[in-house]
DNA sequence: GAGTTTGAAACT
DNA sequence: CAGTTTCAAACTC
């Protein structure tokens, strides 16, 4: 059963040596164990394919500097359509995470990890349960991490290093346990004979669903997770953990199909091996266990509770949810390592800080832009196709409607439960935000909108509109919002993304994520929609999160298509014609793509940079720095050239994006309500100005000096977390659209 | 929904 | 690099 074979799995090369399988990370105890647990055949290093595959693998963002960051230009283009299929998902082992801050796994051990999880499925395991070890890409890691939702709880642990990822979704059978920074050691006991009895004697009870048991063993706790055999026949497995240690313990058990307890994995002597307390269920492929494993990585989330939460397992879905997982056959331990080792230096709490700047950069010298500054926060999107399977309940799309159903009952349930549904979406993934990258996925369901939702004084009544919504093809069948917390938001940057960002007061420094209420009807009739009726439908106010592109001659193979720009393969929601944006003409693409980057390098680099800190307090300071030196924090990298929209419609780029002209700008008789072009006056001058067809003159207390800061305040902070002063209530505000904005 | 305006991208 | 053309989004009616 043990895999003799070493190396078996390839860590993720990249162009780079610096990306090359550490020796540190194949010696760590998490690599030895997988070791033994993998007949994975070694595949070829590959970098993940989710976009162009031609291109290499971006670094980890500049939160991550690290010395062996790989300054290759490096550009990606996201696949939707492998996005997240499984069959695509790639595994990668460790080091790619430790890139980030030169921190090793086996430098930040993970121990008490405990996971509950699935159940092995006896029939089509193989097919199901085979993880593919290949090399992912980070940025992978992050999309599929934020991907999901998964609690994050620190621990009423003294250990202040100690982060428990609790899994709150759709696969409630695994938790992400707890990160510690600090070495475990492993001691003999007789607690492995004990439990191996009761896991022996208990474990042939047909059980519904897992379920976890803390049982007092010489005067030891040892908590016992089981998965039964359930009714659908699937099998029952066990897993345990030594609760009065940090110790790991080495128990033998008579079958091979382990249940991982954590700090097995990572714990310097963890040899942890498990067993399945059912003979008849006896689980022979521990592609399956690494596939487990690998899934343990998939789910972020952000920071809820102060407490950890014991999920119940709804027999009804476990099967479901089973499968699910497997379609994914993730492969995160990389992802989970990366992210662990990050909580655990920024001292955060929650995934979605991780998964900022999580965008990679898509050339020299965008990371060179990264590296030079303080990369903070971002929200990058999901990419998907309407064709991809992918599971999450916040990103769903038309062809995981199963899933979303899942998802949806799930959460239903735990709302009937009494659970906490604020906290069942999904984080959008994505961070940093693909410089051109619309990536409006939102059309694909993949992606939120994260926008301010703008009061109903933000706009002129004439002109109010409707905030961007999440389209409703994609979403939900019901509406759905979960909190984020301010420690998530603080930190968050925005873009545009399908779901909708409802900023809650700013003394709670919180937020909401609402997804509309959507039914299943109106996603089939979008879907049905002639292009010509979706080119319609696609730009409508209330469909902006969904915007796609509508290309007709470009081929979507030009700058022109947003989705192109975004570096994203076109898909359903488009309505453009003759695309050959899409997967199946990669190599055209791959081409063209270079073919513009050899003509402009910068063309696929973010149009609009932000700084950011990463403090309030920073943030503040630079606030009020900025304030003395330009209108606005942001900048149009290249400038905006309006002549004859005065920087005031979303013909400008500056304006449509929120951010001020500046002197890079070339625009004529700039009135940009973000801030005018130097040259044209200070901000706080006074001025006419027309916002949104609706003018307005500030008066002599300065009202318009005040609200243009707030404008400014809220840019820079990356709004929901926003507790400055608040927008001035008669202040048109501008839609934003974060589209092409990084942040710093 | 059709047509116009606009400015970025592409081309020369 | 500047001028022109093409293009698609934004906007208006």
């Amino acid at each position: 059963m043990d895999s003799p074979e070493t190396n078996k799995i390839v860590t993720s090369t990249s162009t780079s040596s610096s990306t090359t399988s550490s020796p540190v990370v194949q010696e760590s105890p998490f690599f030895n164990y997988l070791r033994t647990l993998s007949p994975i055949k070694p595949v070829k290093a590959a970098h993940v394919a989710q976009g162009f595959p031609e291109l290499s693998i971006p670094t980890p963002p500049p939160v991550f500097t690290s010395p062996r960051l790989n300054p290759q230009s490096e550009t990606i283009f996201l696949n939707r359509s492998k996005h997240f299929h499984s069959s695509n998902k790639k595994l990668s082992i460790g080091h790619e995470g430790n890139r980030d801050r030169g921190t090793d796994i086996s430098e930040r051990p993970i121990s008490r990890l405990t996971v509950r999880l699935v159940s092995c499925s006896q029939k089509g395991r193989d097919s199901k349960c085979s993880a593919q070890v290949q090399p992912s890409s980070p940025s992978q890691f992050v999309d599929e991490f934020l991907a999901d939702p998964v609690e994050v709880v620190r621990t009423n642990s003294s250990d202040p290093d100690v982060t428990c990822l609790n899994h709150v979704d759709d696969t409630p059978e695994v938790q992400l346990g707890c990160i510690r920074s600090k070495e475990t050691t492993v001691k003999e006991n007789n607690v492995n004979d004990e439990l191996l009895k009761y896991v022996e004697n208990g474990s042939d009870v047909q059980i519904k669903s897992s379920e976890q048991t803390e049982v007092d063993l010489q005067g030891r706790s040892v908590a016992v997770f089981k998965t039964g055999k359930m009714e659908n026949g699937e099998s029952q497995s066990v897993v345990y953990q030594d609760l009065a240690s940090e110790d790991v313990n080495d128990i033998n058990f008579p079958n091979s199909c382990i249940k991982p307890v954590s700090g097995a994995q990572n714990s310097p002597h963890g040899k942890a091996r498990s067993a399945e307390g059912s003979q008849e269920a006896t689980c022979d492929n521990n592609n399956q266990v690494l596939s487990e494993i690998m899934q343990m990585g998939e789910y972020a989330g952000v920071a809820s509770n102060e407490s950890a939460e014991t999920k119940i397992v709804d027999p009804e879905e476990t099967g479901q949810n089973q499968r699910v997982l497997r379609r994914r056959c993730l492969q995160f331990e990389a992802s989970v390592a990366h992210r662990k080792s990050i909580f655990s230096n920024q001292g955060f709490s929650s995934p979605a800080i991780i998964s900022r700047c999580s965008r990679l950069p898509a050339n020299s010298t965008e990371m060179e832009m990264l590296e030079s500054s303080e990369l903070d926060c971002g929200i990058s999107n999901n990419i998907c196709t309407a064709n991809s399977s992918q599971p999450m309940a916040s990103k769903p799309s038309p062809c995981a409607a199963k899933t979303v159903e899942t998802h949806n009952d799930k959460l239903n349930r735990s709302v009937r439960n009494g659970g906490n549904p604020s906290i069942k979406a999904p984080l959008p993934s994505g961070i940093g935000l693909h410089l051109n990258s619309i990536v409006n996925t939102a059309a694909m369901g993949c992606t939120a909108s994260l926008s301010r939702k703008p009061s109903e004084n933000d706009y002129p009544s004439a002109q109010r509109e409707k905030p961007p919504s999440v389209p409703n093809q994609y979403l939900p069948t019901e509406s759905k919002s979960f909190s984020v917390p301010a420690s998530v938001l603080g930190k968050f940057s925005v873009k545009r993304l399908g779901y909708e960002l409802e900023t809650q007061s700013i003394a709670d420094n919180s937020a909401t994520f609402q997804f509309p209420n959507d039914n299943a009807d109106q996603i089939q009739e979008f879907n049905q929609l002639s292009p010509q009726k979706k080119r319609k439908r696609t730009f409508t106010n209330e469909d902006e999160g969904c915007k796609r592109c509508n290309c007709r001659r470009s081929k979507c193979l030009k700058l022109y298509c947003e989705c192109f720009a975004a570096g994203i393969y076109c898909a359903e929601p488009c309505a453009c014609q003759e695309c050959f944006n899409k997967p199946q003409y990669e190599d055209k693409v791959l081409e063209t793509r270079k073919q513009i980057e050899s003509r402009n390098p910068l063309a696929f680099a973010p149009k609009i940079v932000r700084r950011v800190t990463d403090s309030p307090a920073n943030s503040i300071m630079l606030q009020e720095e900025n304030k003395k030196v330009t209108p606005a924090s942001a900048r149009h990298k290249r400038g905006c050239n309006c002549k004859k929209s005065m920087c005031l419609k979303k013909y400008c780029e500056c304006y449509q994006s929120g951010v001020g002209c500046s002197a890079g700008c070339r625009c004529e008789g700039c009135k940009n309500a973000f801030g005018i072009k130097e040259g044209y006056g200070e901000v706080s001058e006074r001025l006419s100005r027309k916002v949104d067809g609706e003018s307005w003159e500030d008066n002599s207390d300065g009202k318009l000096a005040m609200v243009t800061r707030s404008n400014f305040i809220e840019q820079e902070h990356c709004h929901p977390h926003n507790n400055l002063t608040p927008l001035t209530p008669s202040l048109q505000y501008p839609k934003y659209n974060f589209s092409n904005i990084v942040f710093f």
